[in-house]
DNA sequence: CGACGGGACGC
DNA sequence: CGACGGGACGC
């Protein structure tokens, strides 16, 4: 076995040989992990056979036939470099054994680095098993419905602590292929940190032959977020689901409504918006059929919220009126019975919308006797759509809900004004710039609400908060982007919080990491 | 004022 | 059995 040293210096020189490539440019041969293919195929098979045969899976970045170097003979066997594993397992599954066109078989193997010499092939269970960071309080339910959307799930698994039943923190997911795993990890929320599992055996003891244990820390980018932990029981343990795909834009933002720049004149505007927490069951046409009761609906979406499994809803009419009304009458609506939707204004409005404000006072007695008779008639007569028993709703329940736990899902809303949404920059990439983000209220907003804001000038890597503290820190790959973040996002609101942006100091000079007895 | 998160499975 | 081609960029 090589020494550190020589393994370095070894994969060194690989780097050096593989950055090098064709005339599409620069190509590292090894990023992503188990992106490229080791192909066995017949010494008369070409390299247009193969791509005719591989790029149905994908672009193909990199392609080789190898020959000997002498007399140039095909030696049969090849690569083919994709930019994405789940490309490349697909490829392995689908043609691994097939014919070539001289009627023998060939394999498909995923290819490893000259240093190193085990093969996988496609049987190689190492491929179908993942790790995922999860909030303590998640089923294996929880996970299945987050996760089976990537592929068929052999198991679901978790770790809990043997007294207290409580969870640890992280899971793991079986796939029945490798395809399926790696599309998990490429597309799966990012708060999952979704990876390929090492495999049991091949894990390293420390030396002291306890398994390292994850530090209560660990869960703090969950654990801080009501959203995250506070997911309502109603909304556990809600047996399979036959979601349509969730849609979730590059980066696993929300799309939410369009919104930013907005002025205080807008606050008319913003009224006809309500975002609208419910059961994950409802489908977006339900969401629709159900808001088009009342007159002058005019865009409706609904988002699966991945982390809360629950599911978003933004709605919105073409006048403020209906909103009120919407909010009105459907608030604490249970649909299905058991789960009450929870319907917001945007903030800014909220107070604008209740009481004795004539606005309010306005669109009560706009809306008709007639419409109010049409929508009580098809809470009583309709059957609900989507399973149970559709309940009259409390027509006159109070809207004065306050600051509830959970599902302040006005996230999208701010003072400031921004650029469009960007793609995060992946999650290894490296860090250019950091900013110190400190909040004005200890509860600072929802992370897909800091995310929303900060992705926005490119770049952005991850912001997270600390636990129970009302600061926290964005990571840039780039330090104009970063300048822009301060620039556009100092000083203003996100969700009613005030922010201050600031370049962080450095990181604080940690004691080195070591065992403190040895 | 407001300064620091980081991963593994009882056999 | 079946494992690696060609050669840019900018200092």
């Amino acid at each position: 076995m090589a020494s550190p040293g020589e393994r370095d210096r070894e994969n060194d020189k690989d780097r050096d040989r593989e950055m090098h490539s064709g005339y599409r440019g620069y190509v590292n041969l090894h990023e992503p992990p188990n992106s490229r293919l080791f192909l066995v195929v017949s010494r008369s098979t070409t390299e247009r056979e193969l791509r005719e045969m591989f790029d149905k899976f994908g672009e193909i970045q990199d392609i080789l036939s190898v020959k000997d170097k002498f007399t140039k003979e095909a030696k049969g066997v090849a690569y083919v470099k994709y930019g994405k594993s789940s490309q490349a397992c697909r490829a392995m599954e689908e043609l691994n054994g097939k014919s070539l066109s001289d009627g023998k078989p060939m394999k498909v193997l995923i290819a490893q680095s000259r240093s190193s010499s085990c093969g996988r092939d496609v049987e190689d269970e190492d491929l179908t098993r993942i790790f995922v960071m999860i909030p303590k309080s998640f089923t294996e339910e929880d996970l299945k419905s987050n996760f089976q959307e990537f592929g068929d799930i052999e198991y679901c698994r978790i770790q809990r602590d043997k007294v207290s039943g409580e969870g640890k923190g992280y899971g793991y997911v079986r796939y029945m292929r490798p395809s399926q795993a790696a599309l998990a990890i490429e597309n799966s929320d990012r708060r999952f940190r979704a990876i390929l599992a090492e495999p049991k055996y091949r894990l390293n003891p420390n030396p002291q032959g306890d398994w390292h244990q994850p530090p209560e820390s660990m869960h703090a980018n969950f654990g801080y977020d009501p959203c995250f932990q506070g997911v309502p029981p109603i909304f556990k343990n809600m047996g399979p689901k036959t979601l349509p795909l969730p849609h979730f834009d590059d980066f696993g933002c929300h799309p939410g409504p369009p919104l930013s720049n907005l002025t205080s004149d807008d606050s008319l505007d913003f009224s006809r918006w309500l975002s609208v927490t419910m059961d994950p069951c409802i489908t977006r046409e339900q969401l629709t059929a159900l808001f088009g009761l009342i007159p002058g609906l005019d865009f409706c979406d609904a988002q699966k919220d991945v982390i809360n499994s629950c599911r978003l809803g933004y709605v919105r009419y073409n006048n403020p009126a209906s909103a009120i009304y919407a909010k009105e009458k459907l608030n604490q609506f249970e649909y299905p019975p058991g789960s009450p939707m929870m319907i917001h204004f945007a903030k800014d409005v909220e107070a604008a919308t209740s009481g004795e404000n004539p606005l309010r006072l306005m669109a009560l007695q706009l809306v008709t006797a007639q419409v109010m008779a049409e929508v009580s008639s098809h809470f009583t007569d309709r059957a609900q759509p989507g399973r149970g028993q559709m309940v009259q709703p409390q027509m006159m329940q109070s809207t004065q809900q306050t600051r509830h736990a959970n599902g302040d899902f006005e996230t999208s809303f701010t003072t400031a004004r921004l650029p469009p949404k960007q793609p995060l920059a992946p999650m290894n990439t490296p860090m250019k710039e950091r900013l110190f983000v400190v909040c004005s209220s200890s509860a600072p907003p929802p992370p897909e609400a800091l995310t929303n804001a900060f992705c926005r000038f490119g770049n952005l890597i991850e912001i997270y908060m600390l636990p129970s503290k009302s600061y926290g820190y964005a990571k840039y790959a780039d330090e104009s982007s970063a300048k822009a973040a301060i620039e556009a996002l100092h000083g203003q609101e996100v969700c009613g919080v005030r922010l201050k942006v600031l370049p962080a100091d450095p990181p604080k000079e940690e004691a080195r990491k070591r065992k403190h007895t040895v």
